[in-house]
DNA sequence: ATCGATAGTATCGAGTCGAAATTATTGCAA
DNA sequence: TTGCAATAATTTCGACTCGATACTATCGAT
């Protein structure tokens, strides 16, 4: 028995922990990954094709799972930016509430101390393996190479556009880690 | 954001980073978790409830993926002891070096210390979830307060059996944590 | 001998998932 | 400007998961 074999048994009973407890709400785990992606990625990220990297499934699978999830009255279609190609799907007043509902009962119950052990350790984790896989990050504004601070407020360097104050804190497909790559990417 | 939901995040991200790298064999993730078990459970431990129940899963869905698992030459049934209602899943040869194949490619790679660390931290977030819903701590006998060590051999308490050499360091479904709690539950 | 509890299975419907084919659009190059 | 490869998304297919429900066989205590 490796450490890393471990680990992975660890994740996969860990995963399904904590997967049984969110199909109460009437979603199942694809869902409930999806619905809280789109709580929290900003305005350029909330199209299938990044749903779909960010939950490491193909772009076919993505788009069904979002389609019911437009069927299920929690999120909306609608154009993204000016590519005719690309769509956004954006969560309705009632997608919010249930992805709110879903933060609130996360069934982790550790002490506080442990419970920011456990968050940077997963999250160091997770960053090897995306690393290791070259996948995207999907981190938040503050930590991004692109993130540009000025008396006229956030600004994106990259997509060259003004960021409103509550999008530095969504995630963003276009992450890249910046110098600052210790915390919150 | 709390640092509950961050986790839960992390640990969905996780479980699908890890999830889909073992796709590749021809197994869907619940047949290798099912294989990973079998692989590492006891004589004791093998039936489809105690699968179900190391799962997070119904004895339905468990008992349709083991038949999977037999009907790819990966496991074989048979009676489970004197109760003839009970059947146990053995694996083959073939299913022992799939399960081996499987351990070999982790995919986690990050220098030793962070391994330790991360299997730690995951061991005490299983099994606070664990016991915040009552469930079983499927451990090894080493660390289980029905184990006993005498000249004659490992001899577990509570079944009243000896134990072969090699079965301490197996899972079983019938595992209560004893004196020496902190590590190898 | 009866009866409730337990182990396991079969079946159903909604949905996942990857693969492959398809459509619409974009952007580059000749 | 026309042509064409790349890209965004969708559709369809088949194997499978998963919980729910109903069912059979067996156990065990009275």
């Amino acid at each position: 028995m490796t450490a890393a074999h471990d680990i992975a048994s660890l994740l996969d009973r860990l995963s399904r922990l904590h997967g049984t407890g969110r199909r109460s709400v009437g979603l199942n785990p694809a869902q409930a990954s999806a619905l809280d992606y789109l709580a929290r990625a900003n305005r350029f990220s909330r199209t299938p094709s990044a749903v779909a990297e960010y939950l490491s499934a193909t772009r076919g699978t993505v788009s069904q799972t979002l389609k019911s999830l437009a069927a299920k009255g929690l999120a909306e279609e609608g154009p993204a930016g000016t590519d005719r190609r690309s769509r956004r799907y954006d969560l309705t007043a009632e997608g919010e509430a249930l992805a709110r509902t879903l933060d609130a009962g996360g069934g982790v119950d550790l002490p506080d101390h442990l419970l920011e052990d456990v968050r940077n350790t997963l999250r160091q984790l997770v960053m090897g393996m995306i690393a290791a896989r070259g996948g995207r990050s999907f981190g938040l504004c503050r930590s991004c190479r692109f993130h540009r601070n000025s008396e006229a407020g956030a600004h994106c360097a990259l997509m060259d556009v003004p960021l409103r104050n509550e999008e530095t804190t969504q995630i963003c497909q276009e992450h890249e880690p910046g110098d600052c790559t210790t915390k919150e990417t």
